[in-house]
DNA sequence: ATTTTGAGGTGATTTGCATCATCATAGATA
DNA sequence: TATCTATGATGATGCAAATCACCTCAAAAT
């Protein structure tokens, strides 16, 4: 486990903030003072953006790559709550709903992130209107997404939800029907609540009745109507 | 199933807005015209405040009573998603983050409600930061919630989520461990994402161990430290 | 070169809990 | 009054999926 192989670049100042997103709704002189309260920071695979219990000072913006986030339970098991990709947050909810980050978050490609702080955020939050609009919508659509997945995780069984991963892999991330996964088949059991002896099983199953086409990380679906029936019928 | 039977009183005016919680932030001039834009209801068991798919324009913030806030999926199963008390609010995430509700909600008791509209929610956002500030942390909370719930759900069984329901009352909603719950047994089993059939079991074995006591809708903890227990082996 | 580690994969076994069937009771409805 | 519906409750049965044990293979570490 190396939690302590990053590098940080201190870069601060108004640079270092994106344009595009949310922060269009900054100006300058808020992108300055925002600059001011960033760091910019590289990760790679493997390595702890924030971990469960940690003060939670810090919002993540993702600038590339891709980073879990993760609640660890009981034993060794881990829930995957979300994947987080590039012009994404994490740790939102945890900056402002608690003093503690509520869930931990670890890169699984090497990923570039900022890490805003808490007090900065928060003085824009109370002086941009607009900004403050997006970042509810923002941190709304995530809790929607959440009780999405909640529902799913306790009314769906193994099939439709391996068929929800299957959609949300080829709608939301690649935007295509063929694919190639950067996680693990434990990684990606953790991201529908199962094990991965389980999912591995399933997405055999699939393979066999030719719904999808299967190559070690590489996955190519052969019937989005028969994923979407499943998906459907749970 | 009623849906039509509430009354609507439409009490418009700053006198409607309560004097407490987030509503403190507001100065007389944002009360009076958040009142312009806030219908005052009453609902009676059984009344639905909002629907699943229907457009999203109220935010509902409780008065009195108790409401639950749920999905409904395949077949004639729900998972109720949270429950919502007085001086709380309900469907906020849908409002902010989705032109339609995600959920539904219906009264569990008799309940008092204001309805507010989402553009002068929108509105009083935009110019009030400590307003603001406050929404933010309760929609953050609310999602917090929620992610604890789907790591309860995928990583518990059962009497470890009857365990976790017990605390809940007990310590979140009652401040007490002597309560009468105001859901059927069907309801509560919606709660913790299992059948009635399952929670009655299980709360029958808490019964027979001498955990709980039990009569009806009244339940007594006799051992808070089991039901904690229980709670964290999962 | 050889050991270790992590990933993908498979079969056998166990089990938690949903499901189904049934019953009792009480309040509502006619 | 009788009938219907919602609720609480219990037992029997079946099955989905977790668990356990084990294997292969490739890459990393030694």
């Amino acid at each position: 486990m190396s939690t302590k192989n990053y590098r940080e670049l201190v870069t601060k100042g108004a640079g270092v903030i994106p344009d595009r997103g949310i922060f269009n709704y900054l100006d300058g002189d808020e992108k300055i003072e925002l600059g001011k309260n960033v760091t910019y920071m590289k990760f790679s695979r493997h390595d702890i953006l924030f971990n469960q219990r940690m003060p939670s000072d810090h919002a993540v913006y993702l600038i590339n790559g891709l980073v879990k986030v993760y609640k660890g339970g009981r034993g060794d098991r881990l829930i995957c709550i979300s994947l987080t990709g590039p012009g994404q947050f994490a740790g939102l909810s945890s900056v402002f709903g608690s003093v503690e980050y509520k869930f931990s978050a670890s890169a699984i490609e090497d990923s570039e992130a900022l890490m805003i702080r808490r007090e900065a955020l928060e003085a824009i939050l109370k002086n941009n209107g607009r900004f403050a609009l997006e970042l509810f919508r923002i941190i709304s659509q995530e809790g929607l997404q959440v009780s999405e997945k909640l529902v799913n995780f306790s009314m769906k069984q193994l099939p439709g939800r391996v068929a929800d991963l299957l959609q949300y892999f080829s709608g939301e991330v690649f935007q295509s029907e063929d694919f190639t996964v950067p996680l693990t088949r434990q990684e990606l059991a953790e991201l529908i609540g199962t094990t991965k002896e389980s999912l591995i099983r399933t997405l055999n199953e699939f393979k066999h009745d030719r719904i999808i086409e299967l190559d070690g990380k590489r996955i190519k679906l052969l019937s989005p109507e028969l994923i979407t029936m499943l998906s459907n019928l749970g």
